[in-house]
DNA sequence: ACGCCATGTCAACACTTGTTGACAAAAAAC
DNA sequence: GTTTTTTGTCAACAAGTGTTGACATGGCGT
């Protein structure tokens, strides 16, 4: 299923995967035309270059369903995008491993605050509300985005064997401790 | 103070600023060598190699105090390290930064994971104890990185306007239930 | 059949990377 | 004062980087 037939596609699908795990310039073009099977010259035709392609990758990112619930569900939502392994197609999670993989990079740091600053704390501050909601909602991000490093980053086994709802409950209680005072 | 007057110790203190925060594939040997008014062939002379350099700025690190103090002063000692804005040579934050920005990288990557399991996470679940001692650790860990990095890599304005004393006081909740079954 | 255009292939480019070896200068040892 | 050792300087290297342009190939409409 999912199979990639146009050779753009092939691109994609490498690029997603070395970019975000590996980080931009850790990834050069010849390792992901190698893993996608194609001419290293077709990401400057396709994609415009190497920064065209990780910015198509970035685009093509859906929106944080957490961000769509009410106020209420908010933080169950949120429990939720980080309750299931790690799935390469669904997971939210795997975005928020993308940023912290790629904010250190001298060449796209810059967006990625950005797309953090826009796209997660602004969003989150606003559902959340209050006089300190910008305050609990980087503090929220701080638990979330914790939890991704520790399993997927530092790969430590002591999260990685917890069940789905041990973890989704371990993050509920950690977010509930972030929106107080 | 503290002036660096041996080569040596200057390529040291270029090499820790810029491995640290940009991570050790994004720093070439002559931005170090540039940033510490010294040739570039130096490096090999006196460290070896890149790599060499590198591993040096690690074997300097001190030991967190936080893990030495008895299990009750353990929290409150962990916060205080990530109660100050970032200093760069006091604050224990740094090297949780450091860790960050290195742990994508794939050469360093893997002595990265070995020293957060090494000297963090296993030391800590032994001063913490307790059935799920682990578990804790790991999700304590999560949090004082979380903080790090919504502070210093995604530059959260909300959490860096923070005074001490209230950073302190949230690390310390957020750790209790962190530390929570 | 012909031309046209999208698609892929290949070699080469200018540039940066880490590292090395030959040589000069300075300091230390004797 | 003369050797020996340390320390610094310079040019060059092989390998890898992103990108480009020339050329071949295939499918399409007309």
């Amino acid at each position: 299923m999912t199979k990639a037939v146009t050779t753009r596609d092939k691109l994609m699908d490498a690029a997603r995967t070395l970019f975000w795990t590996r980080g931009y310039s850790n990834v050069s073009v010849r390792d992901i035309t190698g893993a996608a099977g194609v001419d290293a010259a077709l990401v400057s035709r396709y994609f415009g270059g190497k920064q065209g392609l990780f910015e198509a990758t970035l685009a093509e990112i859906p929106p944080w369903e957490a961000l769509e619930a009410g106020p209420e569900d908010l933080l169950a939502k949120a429990a939720e995008s980080f309750a299931h392994p790690f799935d390469p197609e669904t997971d939210a999670a795997n975005v928020f491993t993308m940023l912290i993989a790629n904010v250190i990079d001298p060449e796209m740091g810059g967006k990625i605050r950005e797309m953090v600053q826009q796209q997660l704390a602004d969003p989150l501050a606003e559902k959340i509300g209050g006089a300190h909601a910008q305050d609990h909602a980087a503090t929220l991000l701080a638990v979330l985005f914790g939890m991704a490093l520790m399993r997927k980053n530092f790969q430590t086994n002591a999260l990685a064997k917890k069940s789905p709802d041990a973890l989704r409950a371990q993050i509920m209680r950690l977010g509930q401790a972030a929106l107080e005072t």
